[in-house]
DNA sequence: GCAAAAGTGTTTTGTCTACACCCATGA
DNA sequence: TCATGGGTGTAGACAAAACACTTTTGC
């Protein structure tokens, strides 16, 4: 949250954006530099508050678009933090949302207007209040999500290479995978559609890229539904 | 919610409870029979509004120590739920919670004055707002969770036997497993430990009673943690 | 021709599945 | 003695893990 305004003594309903970004082989987090008391000069997640007649998951879009111009952003919700305490303004719930953006497809104009930088996710800044806490959780989240749903595919380009996909798993999970199991492991799984293009900024042999098949997933999804059984995707 | 006051046209913020229970071999809803208009005469989660100086986890605590006398529940947030016109007596988000109580420990007085009854999960009357919406969704978070955590036992009494265990696992998955394979399975993990009395009532052979291990668990799951490797119970 | 990343296969190990019979006891 | 639920073992299929070398090409 960024407004400083608490017009209420009533409790007031905030969100925050813990917002991913992928890019090489580093997550990050997107944050803002907070020009204001209290805390000023530590970081903080973007935020706002809920408007009176705006849909709950819209706020969160509004928050993101207004920070880096971008629609269609993959957005979930994570958690309510409602500690009474938690902002010093006054009694404000905070729900947060995490979100996945295709970094580079951000407006660098706004994100410099907003005092905006992307922070690697394994050397974070200070942060106001309980954000850390959010991050913390949102990331959990991410992480658990990711094994069962495709969401990853949102913080890469429309076409990747196995290598760029296998480093994104890599970041979230935090640990080294092979390289050989990991292809056939996701090969198998039939829900990537092989191009023809080579990817070749990255070596001089060059990489195939490679699609997300939602058709292919959701017939697989569907089949594990049916049979009432879980679905890992790596 | 069950408050019918909406005292102003802010946003406030309620938090609605699904609450399970196990019996027999049936996973089980505690839904309290609606007095009132709108929707009367159907069902709906117990629920409440969250007070000005109250922390947010403590709400459900409180609604739930109404309903059923008890205290020390096990609760874990799910989701906010925020359409402008879910509730039709103004703006109201509700954060749902499910809590999981061992029937029979419950204050039947209680329940009687609520008008609350016990539903099995597979047969639920007609809802009120969208709480089938969020019955759904909480149902779903209780099937994830007991993949990766123990929380299954919050719904057994202390002492339990494997029968009982299995048929649990049964009734949150909605699909049968075989027990020998459950057996091996769940032993094989350590976090169980085996008493020497019997339990009769189901048997003439009777089963062997065990306990959870928290301490077992805990070491568990400090050692997937070291290894960043995911931790799957069942 | 060499450095750097992409791509490929096999063996071993372990885990999950499927499946059928004996055990203990109260009635 | 029989009906009922509790308890056990094994073989085969499958998936995961471990591991090393070849390919391509820009420089």
């Amino acid at each position: 949250m960024t407004d400083i305004s608490y017009p209420t003594k009533d409790i007031r309903l905030a969100v925050d954006c813990i917002i991913f970004g992928f890019s090489g082989s580093e997550l990050s987090l997107l944050l803002i530099h907070r020009g204001f008391e209290p805390e000023k000069g530590l970081w903080s997640l973007m935020g706002g508050f809920v408007k009176d007649d705006e849909h709950l998951d819209e706020s969160p879009r509004r928050v993101l678009k207004s920070l880096t111009g971008l629609d269609d952003i993959y957005l979930e919700q994570v958690h309510a933090f409602g500690d009474v305490g938690r902002d010093p303004g006054g009694r404000v719930v905070s729900l947060t949302y995490f979100a996945l953006i295709r970094k580079e497809t951000e407006d660098e104009v706004l994100l410099d207007e907003h005092d905006a930088r992307w922070f690697p996710i394994t050397d974070l800044p200070e942060l106001i209040f309980d954000h850390q806490e959010m991050v913390k959780s949102a990331l959990k989240q991410l992480i658990l999500k990711t094994r069962i749903q495709p969401i990853g595919f949102n913080l890469l380009p429309e076409k990747f290479t196995l290598p760029e996909l296998q480093s994104l798993y890599e970041a979230i999970y935090g640990r080294r995978l092979d390289d050989r199991n990991f292809r056939r492991r996701i090969l198998s799984l039939g829900i990537l559609e092989k191009l023809e293009e080579k990817e070749k900024s990255n070596s001089k042999k060059g990489a195939y890229l490679f699609r997300f098949d939602k058709t292919a997933y959701d017939a697989l999804r569907e089949d594990a539904a049916k049979m009432n059984v879980f679905l890992t995707l790596f």
